[in-house]
DNA sequence: TAAACGTGTAACCGTATAGTTACGCATTAT
DNA sequence: ATAATGCGTAACTATACGGTTACACGTTTA
């Protein structure tokens, strides 16, 4: 994908939640608002490196910030998240299906696109 | 993150997920299977590109392969979206409450952090 | 058996991404 | 005033990623 800069909102929340360290901020962020130098105090990787991916956290509007004196709080915001949410809804019927009749499907798509009795060459 | 060569689950699929593609490959699926030449076929690129996603969306469980004489279907396997489910069971819990008490929320810890009255200097 | 079909892989390219260190700029403390 | 603190940004690096074209290979058709 080329173009990155994306504003449709489901993308946007999708591709912040695609790294580990920015869901675990999210996580984190589930016991109340903090500053993002005790954010970044969390994990092993630089302050900056948190401080990137605050900045993405914020522009995803999954996460609000508050500045209070030298310090910025930063608050969970997990609207966003309804969106992945009803994405997820579609596939909720899915995952309880079992794979029984797989095959059955298959071959009835097979047919389908050959106009041919399953299971014959 | 350096090491993109991921088995953790949840991982794997959230980062399946990342691409607008690929989800719409999946959304595809729930039509029912279909070969790899006509899933291409629904996408305006072209179709090496396709299956790339696809081997991807196979690494993460999320479809299963069933060859079938030159054909290879791809079927949905919507189990693995499971575990994005209860990441975001965490969070259903936070997009409904509004923003009215996030000032407290701020406020509170910051009291917290300096040992001060909120709102004081 | 030879041609056509369906599909995956290799090699390559440009951009995005995550990380680092160095630095700048408010705000608070001394 | 000056120093220390908290935090974002710039510049740079290495790697991952998505896309393309060329090709290989098994399967079906002629």
């Amino acid at each position: 994908m080329r173009n990155r800069s994306v504003t449709y909102s489901a993308e946007a929340t999708f591709h912040a939640l695609s790294d580990p360290t920015r869901r675990a901020v999210l996580d984190l962020l589930r016991k109340g608002a903090q500053p993002a130098g005790q954010i970044a105090g969390a994990f092993p990787v630089s302050r900056p490196a948190i401080s990137k991916h605050l900045r993405q956290l914020r522009q995803a509007r999954l996460v609000i910030e508050h500045r209070r004196g030298r310090h910025r709080f930063y608050q969970l915001n997990a609207e966003p998240l309804k969106a992945v949410d009803s994405w997820l809804e579609r596939y909720r019927s899915f995952w309880q299906a079992n794979l029984a009749n797989l095959k059955a499907f298959v071959e009835e798509e097979y047919a389908r696109e050959t106009g041919r009795e399953p299971g014959k060459k």
